[in-house]
DNA sequence: TTGAAAGCGTTACCAT
DNA sequence: ATGGTAACGCTTTCAA
């Protein structure tokens, strides 16, 4: 393997002045600049990051954590913000929780000094965690849930909910089902919770009746949504629209609704969140969200916190908003219910 | 931080004692052994990966290079792979070639000294690149396409296609449309060619008439694929099944159809091929493959290459099979066309 | 079984 | 502007 020494020797100058010109921004000659260029190619030159990375502290890697990538969000915001990484010279390690018990405290330890900084994607940390991330004092940056005291680029769930359940009310719907509550366990997700919040919060302010009932738990996919759907929707008192946490379970809801023989959205409006690509070819209504603007967000502050800058901005919201297409109906005059 | 250099003053042996019990197997006095541990233990010690990198040459971490993300295909593999990785004491670094021009041969050399192995997932890389690979002779598996000589984990494409076909030959079907031919360049990937290819062979050997007009070119997305059948959909000569290449875009023809107005499966079958996880609750047939088993199996692979093992199998298939579903029917006797 | 010490390939400080 | 040379924290060979 050719090293430093080797480019300084065929270059006739020391290794220090070969990793001056090669990395450091520290003045050198011009002339000099040119010999170490031309060895280094003339060589083939790469200097070995385990090597900088012992002697300079930096590894020039980050950690994205995300708690699953089965999903549209994570899938999505990872490509972009291993793009965005890449264009600042950064390497992607990826850390995926799922799977892992509750306590990932180890996890954590185990990659820590292997990286400048670290970006957690919708991850909720047990209190142990986060105390042990306080300790790493690594730069860190949140997506989605607030994480600690830390810089977060996020949406805001709550009114992406509300502007569901208002499109849905404005279209004449009283009765609305919910997929999508976090009675299922999931460990380090808290989406949601939010998100099933803000649809209860959103029923009262429409002064609508509430209908626990038909607010029901689901993993978030489509498979399960179908499943855990299929029940209320044979019911015979069922809701004229339905509103899922995520898109992905929506087209579960369409999927149910398709085999129990409903129409949409002639006998049941169904809406979901996110903007999945399938969703316009789908024909479904939505809340969209920007997710690669997250990502580049939340690359944007990981970075200048590596570099020691103060974030200027350590709230950072992406706007959503509202996409009707064709699973929404206003509701039928002559309602069955 | 705390060193090894702390851990051995503490528990009043050397650093080499150290270094020995908490990683190297060498036979160490089990007295010895409890007084590190505890030592360790006690100041909280986690050695520098850095620093064991650069003494012993191994890193622990692998390069997991995919074209994309952003598809069904690569998430679900990623996710088996950081798992079984993890499992092996290894961390995934994940290299996305998207948006990535013809030549990412110098972006192989930016990680090449970074990790103990490579997992390329279909990626097809050019004559140079290969070179450069085989120049760093560091332990490749490949996952899909055929990658040098290199193992290989991959399913058998053609095969995949040929049953697709015969299912829609044995309902009566003769005029079989195809979406997802490989017209439009795709850098780093090379399945849709083998897929098409297949395609033209099993209409061949069906002995039915072959309409090149039907076979065509679509970004592997769900969105492209219905915009490009939408065509072939409203001719007055119209295929009565459409076979994509994958489930993605097998999703944007039944949002074609269904803006079109056309039944499925009454009016035109459907299907792809991947078993998506949308697949079922969308009732499309289609070609399951199994992913995880891939993953699992070209982590394995890798893992005994890097211990410096010859691997035993070198060419590892996974079976697919047919799952029929309600997207594809029996051509109706009165055929429109 | 244990310890001493020579690397591993860079960076960065201190001279010059 | 350039060179010499300690670190950086660990592994591993060689002796004991």
């Amino acid at each position: 393997m050719t090293t430093i020494a080797d480019v300084a020797a065929l270059a006739g100058v020391s290794v220090a002045t070969v990793s001056r010109t090669l990395h450091g921004s520290a003045r050198v000659d011009p002339r000099t600049r040119e010999k170490v260029r031309a060895a280094a190619a003339a060589l083939n030159y790469v200097a070995s990051p385990t090597a900088m990375s012992l002697a300079s502290g930096r590894t020039n890697v980050v950690a994205v954590v995300a708690p699953l990538m089965s999903r549209w969000f994570f899938a999505t915001i990872v490509v972009t913000i291993e793009q965005e990484l890449r264009k600042q010279g950064y390497h992607a390690l990826l850390i995926i929780l799922e799977g892992e018990g509750e306590d990932s405290g180890m996890r954590m330890e185990m990659f820590a000094k292997r990286v400048d900084g670290i970006l957690s994607l919708n991850v909720r940390p047990s209190p142990a965690e986060l105390a042990m991330l306080e300790r790493l004092r690594l730069p860190i940056v949140a997506v989605g849930m607030p994480l600690g005291r830390w810089p977060r680029v996020h949406i805001d769930d709550a009114a992406a909910v509300r502007s569901a359940v208002e499109h849905l009310v404005s279209l004449g719907h009283r009765d609305i089902g919910y997929v999508g509550t976090s009675d299922i366990s999931y460990a380090h997700m808290s989406t949601p919770s939010v998100r099933v919040e803000a649809f209860h919060a959103a029923i009262d302010e429409s002064g609508l009746t509430p209908h626990p009932e038909w607010a029901i738990a689901s993993e978030w996919t489509a498979d399960a949504a179908a499943r855990r759907v299929e029940q209320i929707l044979r019911a015979e008192h069922r809701p004229t629209a339905i509103l899922a946490a995520s898109d992905e379970m929506a087209v579960g809801v369409i999927g149910a609704a398709r085999w129990i023989g409903l129409e949409i959205p002639d006998d049941v409006s169904v809406m979901g969140i996110d903007d999945h690509t399938f969703a316009a070819v789908l024909g479904l209504t939505t809340i969209h969200q920007d997710v690669r603007a997250q990502g580049r967000a939340a690359v944007a502050l990981l970075v200048s916190a590596m570099r020691g800058e103060t974030p200027t901005t350590p709230d950072v919201e992406i706007p959503t908003y509202l996409i009707a297409r064709e699973t929404t109906a206003p509701l039928a005059p002559t309602d069955a219910t």
